[in-house]
DNA sequence: GCAAGTTGTCATAAAAAGGTAATATCCCAT
DNA sequence: ATGGGATATTACCTTTTTATGACAACTTGC
């Protein structure tokens, strides 16, 4: 498939912090509008293509949470992505965040490359961001296109949940992941789910593996959580 | 059978953007004629052949839309194909060009390989753009000029969506497509159809070849969608 | 205008997937 | 060795997704 670059909308109306992100997502090779107010990003939205928004929580006129919630109501806006940014790192506003409808938020101050990796999960759950290629690692190979894993040539059947996780894994092989961490770059955010959950699609993965004589593929880092690797 | 080159009407005020418009087109190996005004569209197709032609929905004068419209009231020109250009990314204005009779849209900003490609796609769906050649998978062949479908030298009695439908996956084999992008290839963005439907269809076809054994070939990717494959 | 063939939709059945909780095991620091 | 926390495993139940058969609205060739 072709596609054009991903157009983000930025809106936030500090200069100093909305210069700032520019910056770094251009740098991220996104293709960058920004705005400093509610009404002026429903006049680009109108305008032209955007794929996601980064949307200050706290804005004069009409305020971020609200631009959200109206934005999320309108179904031509149904597939925007949005991700708040908001000051205070309060439970409940992150959680109301996420009512409205919002795919994934970022507490002030964030580090940038931690934001512009939120930007590509957010895409990436939502499809916008097709993930390239072939991921091959021993003689095990995912395609993404296809959406096919094998194992010296021989098709694994699995389930989406564990694809995704296999997927995953594959791309960030011989590090340790939380089971947080893993919920939250597998499930996404927006989703509340049991840390023991995990546990049980390893142990899927791991049955499934099995069956090739490969289960030490995913290895228990006790009271950290799980890392994939070829290396014993 | 010699035949002429396809022939596009470009319809586009900005100037940058139509003579971006002819080059793109001109190198697809299109012949191109454009024009700015519907005005002039008009009096261009009355002199020239036309297969297609790429509209832009606001024009000033005669509106785009308002030139789709009167075009498709017209009984001669009833097979010309028409894509319309609309900046605005409103669902609202692709209903009601699709309404009009537009057997295409395309938002800007748009890439101009999708825009090649979607032509071909409406050209191949109105049979102005005949398929070359035949198709070969393993002992299936789709020859698309005698419109016919066999295996292992008999012939298979499909209808012409299922024709189309076996079309597009032995065009493109061993990859997952979802019931959306189906719709979009085979069907057109043009029609709203259910999703479900593609499940009928791939049902039909399964059923079709299962006489031979080989309802293996089309996998359902449970969560994505479908995929044709010799492989298992 | 009729008979046959096509197509989209729906209702229902069937299958698969996913989350949770209960229970069993394991690991390591005392 | 053992207590207690951390993982593994299994079973169960709900939800989601797909398969299938029937049907009515349309087309098409005669």
């Amino acid at each position: 498939m072709i596609m054009s670059k991903l157009s983000i909308l930025v809106v936030e109306d500090e200069d100093d912090i909305r210069d700032m992100l520019v910056m770094v997502l251009e740098q991220a090779d996104l293709q960058v509008v920004a705005v400093s107010s509610a009404e002026q990003a429903l006049l680009s939205l109108a305008e032209h293509r955007v794929d996601l928004v980064v949307l200050d929580w706290m804005l004069p006129g009409i305020s971020g949470v609200e631009l959200a919630r109206r934005l999320k109501k309108e179904p031509s806006y149904k597939n925007l992505s949005i991700i708040l940014l908001t000051a205070r790192g309060e439970e409940e506003d992150k959680i109301r965040g996420l009512e409205i409808g919002a795919d994934d938020y970022m507490t002030k101050p964030f580090s940038p490359k931690e934001l512009v990796a939120r930007i590509k999960a957010v895409m990436r759950r939502s499809g916008k961001l097709s993930e390239s290629g072939q991921l091959r690692i021993g003689d095990l190979t995912l395609d993404a296109e296809q959406h096919r894993l094998t194992i010296a040539g021989k098709t694994l059947d699995v389930s989406p949940t564990e694809f995704r996780l296999m997927q995953f894994f594959m791309s960030n092989p011989d590090k340790v992941y939380s089971r947080t961490h893993l919920l939250d770059q597998v499930w996404g955010r927006s989703v509340y789910i049991e840390e023991r959950t995990v546990d049980v699609h390893i142990r899927r993965l791991r049955k499934l593996l099995a069956e090739f004589g490969r289960e030490e593929l995913i290895q228990t880092v006790r009271g950290f959580g799980y890392r994939f690797s070829m290396a014993g």
